[in-house]
RNA sequence: CGGGGCGUGGCGCAGCUUGGUAGCGCACUUGCUUUGGGAGCAAGGGGUCGGGGGUUCGAAUCCCUCCGCCCCGACCA
């Protein structure tokens, strides 16, 4: 551990230096060339294939296609929903120049596609029969961000956006939820991160929105990350698109549209949630290397160890993705702690020892245990050792979450824990208690939380606003964000 | 965009107060010896001192200006 304090701030000293310094130090991103622009280098890209491949699979087992639209967006059409733009455009890049000559009209670099899906989406419905429209794109978008920090927010990011079309409200509004519950799906069985599920509040809510649905994780310092949003978006941009359809009882009709969108936010929230003062922590599903041999070979031992690892790198290779570090120029001692800054989530020590005994040393990254298993049982023991450490890292993330989960009455409570946390308590729903809030203790009302029976439920009495104790109307989760 | 901090080989830093042409640790290259928690010895390579302008015989060092990064706030995935 102490040789780890030489390469990583402590997270308990500066988490926001540990979080620069872990993203550095594990090869995830380099900072680009302009302002607010990183490079996300392979093997942090590799884990958000696996985000893809994961959202994907789920996207198409509920009709989805994928399709892509075009990045840039004419001004008129930018501005056609009037929230929407007011909403964006502060954060709006602008191209004005192309091929040499001033552009008769400005081309906005897509902060989100709604306006050029809507565009598109008005031609392609004409009836009932077309409907519903369930297509994703995988996309990058800009928005001109003033602070931004790797991954958590960047100026250009990558992520995907759904954009459904519906013939009833009704379905819509199902959709919206469904697509949440993808995104809970994700988040908690293959990231290891727990949730809480809401709605947000009025002001916190996307521009052009109805509704807006919101998962919101707890950080290793308390603090809250949005990690996915799905919104229903109800006749506002079919009015403003003309998505119009004519329905089985003769009439035109405005179409329900959602829209619902993840982004490379995650890989912020994944190091957050998971890592520690060593580095990274994945967990085994999202993990570009799930199991990493460490070969001791030592003079005359060097071949016969290297050959027993290829044949076990060869053995395990069917199951699980696994790497052999054969580099030769470093120790094995310098090799743990490599993969452990990388977060691999487990580590097979093989020496001449554990040959003779018909053993291997497994090493978890998650508590850092090390077991001798026999040989003999590897492929099924590797396999149930990943799916622990898969279920102790969510355990892990959730108990934090429960420790820092508070009901109070008044939210100078949240403010006498050092804003630390998640704090439930009540909200009379006026803007001007948010707004209160938001001012004196830089906490937002992060959703009015949608509660389920395995959701945490911090129990508290009374039904006063925390801020203005005038009677309350919601219950909502404060809390500082990312 | 406001407040604060920092920019010196790839990384982390010293040098700046009191100007004299750049140094340390790690990393890198080569060789030999090594290898169960960041190996040792030896010989090497690498720097427009963030950019521009100014003061000066002379600037990493003093002055002006711009840029970037980090932190804390305001705005957002």
């Amino acid at each position: 551990m102490e040789k780890a304090l030489k390469e990583v701030t402590p997270k308990s000293e500066d988490f926001s230096k540990w979080y620069t310094d872990v993203v550095r130090k594990a090869d995830l991103m380099d900072y680009a060339p302009v302002k607010g622009f990183i490079v996300i280098r392979p093997y942090a890209y590799r884990i958000w294939e696996f985000i893809q491949s994961d959202l994907d699979a789920r996207f198409r087992a509920t009709g989805h296609q994928n399709a892509y639209f075009p990045l840039l967006i004419p001004q008129s059409l930018l501005t056609r929903e009037a929230e929407h733009v007011q909403g964006f455009s502060p954060e709006v890049a602008w191209v004005t120049r192309g091929g040499g000559e001033e552009l008769a009209e400005p081309l906005a670099v897509r902060p989100t596609s709604e306006t050029i899906v809507g565009e598109m989406y008005a031609r392609w419905i004409q009836s009932y029969r077309d409907l519903p429209v369930l297509i994703n794109q995988w996309s990058n978008v800009v928005r001109w961000e003033k602070a931004t920090r790797p991954f958590l927010r960047t100026t250009e990011f990558l992520w995907q956006e759904g954009h459904t079309v519906h013939r009833t409200e009704a379905e819509a509004r199902a959709e919206t939820e469904q697509q949440l519950e993808a995104y809970r799906g994700l988040l908690e069985e293959t990231l290891a991160i727990p949730v809480v599920a809401g709605v947000k509040s009025a002001g916190e809510r996307f521009a052009g929105a109805v509704e807006t649905y919101t998962l919101e994780a707890m950080m290793g310092d308390g603090r809250a990350l949005q990690t996915a949003t799905s919104h229903f978006l109800g006749q506002n941009f079919s009015r403003a698109f003309n998505i119009q359809f004519l329905d089985e009882d003769g009439e035109l009709k405005y179409g329900w549209t959602t829209s619902w969108g993840a982004s490379t936010r995650l890989l912020g929230g994944l190091i957050m949630v998971h890592g520690d003062d060593r580095g990274l922590r994945l967990p085994p599903r999202v993990a570009p290397i799930q199991v990493v041999v460490v070969p001791i070979a030592k003079g005359s031992d060097r071949e016969a160890v290297l050959a027993y690892c290829r044949a076990l790198q060869l053995r395990l290779g069917a199951h699980v993705r696994v790497h052999l570090d054969e580099r030769d120029e470093f120790t094995p001692g310098y090799k743990f702690n490599d993969w452990e800054m990388r977060g691999v989530p487990l580590r097979l020590e093989v020496g001449p020892r554990d040959i003779a005994r018909g053993q291997v040393v497994f090493a978890r990254r998650d508590n850092g245990e090390k077991t001798p298993v026999i040989a003999d049982d590897l492929p099924e023991a590797v396999d149930a050792t990943l799916n622990e450490i898969q279920k102790a890292l969510y355990a892990q993330a959730q108990a934090r979450m429960q420790a820092l989960s508070f009901a109070i009455q008044d939210y100078h409570e949240a403010v006498a824990r050092d804003r630390r946390g998640f704090f439930w308590g009540n909200w009379c729903g006026r803007q001007a208690c948010a707004d209160r809030l938001q001012e004196e203790t830089s906490m937002t009302i992060r959703c009015l939380p949608l509660l389920t029976e395995h959701d945490l439920q911090p129990q508290r009495s009374g039904n006063d606003c925390a801020v203005c104790h005038g009677p309350a109307e919601h219950r909502a989760v404060f809390a500082r964000a990312y």
